[in-house]
RNA sequence: GGCGGAGUAGCUCAGUUGGUUAGAGCAGCGGAAUCAUAAUCCGCGUGUCGGGGGUUCAAGUCCCUCCUCCGCUACCA
């Protein structure tokens, strides 16, 4: 049996996701995560909330509430909006727990004895009015190249010229609107990517079948300009893990925390520790610790592009540097942006939908599936309601739950509630049989490459095997002339639910439920070659329910009423 | 500006290392069937493969150039 490790790129804290960030990470890592589980593989699946950080702090105050209760809050808000969407982590973690605090220092302390991680004296701009340090994108003034008067301190968003708060004229807080500032010493610990670069390309350079998309942005940044370059990893900031060497006060580093997207990627880790401390596993090391088991592990990680980055190089510098035997990712799936309706989700102008609107509007399987049969894999992708709607319907509720539909309710009408048992399977069942496996082993394949969209074309390409086969069967005109022979057929048919039930599982979970309850089944294992004796498990007498239908459809009027809310600004 | 991604049928997209008449789903048109959520099945695609030039026996697939869209550009995460 093999194992598997899924790390999600972890949702920041500040406020609930829309449907581009759920299917660039959570929502592939879990399909994946239920696809190998269904196929017998062992599997962690983790995630956890990012919660450090200048947003995070902002937005608590924003809300009126002390940083760490409204990081509190909104884990369980996320953790919530996850299990709606039948998120199957093992366990959702959070990067402000104590494993976490104490793994970084670790981290730090390690880099530290391996020297690298040097001190740095800089000037930032500080805001008395606000009381803290500021980020140079939260200092607004003009710009002294085109003169715009909402120039960013890091770039001017009319003429694209990179800036320097200090270049700004009149420059002022964008929290607080505060011109008191001031460039103020201050001094942090930067790890030296720098001295890692040949290792860390070496080892991108041998990574093999990785997306074009997460090996390009690697290698850019290794090669861009004089090269990878040093990174802070502490910040001036109240709300984070303090700077400690392991256990040990960092001198001259008093008061500062590290920096939000150093101790992220290390909640990975931590994230099984906690898993632990919940009392849902009994060891994290094998999974992590290559000298303690972890060597026969597949780490993947699933993220959005903009995380490439800190995942091809940031957290490998930090796993590499430390000199201690951690696992390594072996294969990073990276996807593209969803757009909405010719634009961008804006979470700030509130366009587009939200994980917790989307949840109120519709069950969790319609979302899944229209994701992840449009995943932006290749480029971004466009979410339009009129696409929504006519793919949910089709495949949903046309293809699949009418299938269902239709061969549980003239079973019902012809021969009760049960599986009709006299007839036998002849030349048409042979080559349904031969199809279906054929085309299960190239779902399969796909799955196993992590190939999203074109996985969802074979599954629907199996499920449209079913209607084919029942529409040049025929029962209901088998029926009139030859009982059994229709009794055979909606056997087979009935089977092929079941089997429906195994293989749509990692995509639409509810709903393959739903066709294993009809059936009485808990659970149903995953189908394998020869398909004759999967597509006879349920054996002639076996009871069943008809089912309420799998899927409504989606109304011309829904649609337009959901496209008027969510166009923004709300 | 630099780097990267994309531009293929009305729409959403596939098209391995260049090689038979460029494909799928949806939509549309015609037909079959009537078990089913008016749901299914069968048939129907002459599209300047963004424009132009080039290499080649042969290019959507390689090279050059131009145009358009998008992302990233390192102290937001």
């Amino acid at each position: 049996m093999a194992r598997h490790l899924i790390t999600s790129a972890i949702p920041y804290i500040n406020g609930i996701k829309h449907l581009g960030n759920l299917v660039g990470s959570q929502l592939p890592a879990d399909l994946y995560a239920r696809y190998q589980r269904a196929r017998g593989q062992e599997v962690l699946f983790l995630c956890a909330t990012d919660e450090h950080g200048t947003p995070a702090e902002l937005a608590a105050a924003k809300a009126g509430k002390p940083v760490a209760e409204y990081c509190a809050e909104m884990h369980e808000v996320q953790a919530r909006i996850a299990e709606g969407f039948r998120l199957s982590f093992d366990h959702f973690g959070r990067s402000s727990s104590d494993r976490n605090h104490a793994l970084t220092q670790h981290f730090a302390g390690r880099l530290a004895e391996t020297g690298l991680i040097r001190e740095v004296s800089e000037t930032q701009m500080y805001s008395h009015a606000d009381g803290r340090f500021l980020p140079d994108r939260y200092i607004e003034g003009t710009c002294p190249n085109c003169g715009f008067d909402s120039a960013r301190g890091d770039q001017c968003d009319n003429c694209t010229k990179q800036l320097d708060p200090v270049d700004l004229i009149n420059p002022h807080s964008t929290i607080s609107g505060s011109t008191d500032l001031e460039m103020r010493e201050t001094k942090h610990l930067y790890l030296c990517q720098s001295k890692m670069k040949d290792e860390l390309e070496e080892w991108i350079d041998t990574r093999d079948g990785w997306p074009v998309l997460t090996t390009s942005i690697a290698k850019k940044w290794l090669n861009d300009g004089d090269g990878l370059q040093d990174r802070g990893i502490t910040r001036d900031l109240d709300w984070g893990i303090p700077v400690k060497k392991g256990n040990e006060d960092w001198p001259g580093m008093e008061g500062k925390v590290f920096y939000v997207w150093f101790d992220a990627p290390i909640e990975y880790i931590a994230c099984s520790q906690e898993w632990v401390d919940a009392g849902k596993g009994a060891d994290w090391e094998r999974w992590w610790r290559t000298d303690k088991g972890a060597d026969d592990v597949t780490y993947t990680q699933f993220m959005g592009k903009d995380n490439v980055p800190f995942h091809t190089l940031g957290f490998p510098a930090t796993i590499l540097g430390s000199g201690e035997p951690w696992k390594l990712v072996d294969y990073i799936k990276s996807f593209n942006y969803l757009n909405y309706e010719g634009g961008q989700f804006s979470t700030s102008r509130g366009r587009g939908v939200f994980m917790d609107q989307a949840l109120e509007i519709l069950p969790a399987d319609y979302w899944r599936w229209w994701l992840l049969s449009h995943a932006p894999e290749s480029s971004d992708a466009e979410f339009t309601w009129e696409n929504f709607q006519a793919s949910v319907n089709k495949d949903l509720a046309d293809v699949l739950g009418n299938f269902v539909s239709r061969v549980t309710k003239f079973c019902r009408s012809k021969f009760g509630e049960e599986v009709p048992e006299s007839g036998s399977y002849g030349p048409q069942e042979e080559a349904l049989i031969a199809d279906l496996e054929a085309r299960l082993a190239a779902y399969e394949t796909q799955m196993e490459a992590m190939e999203v969209r074109k996985a969802s074309q074979e599954l629907r390409a199996l499920w449209v095997a079913g209607n084919e086969y029942l529409q040049s069967a025929a029962p209901w005109a088998a029926f009139k002339e030859d009982p059994e022979r229709a009794a055979a057929i909606v056997r087979l048919s009935l089977n092929l639910i079941r089997f429906y039930a195994a293989v749509s599982s990692p995509f639409i979970p509810d709903a393959s439920a739903q066709m294993a309850q009809a059936f009485g089944l808990e659970t149903v294992d995953w189908p394998k070659a020869p398909l004759s004796e999967a597509l006879s498990t349920l054996p002639a007498g076996h009871t069943f329910a008809v089912p309420e239908n799998l899927f409504r459809k989606v109304t011309d009027e829904e649609t337009a009423d959901w496209q008027e809310r969510y166009s923004g600004t709300r």
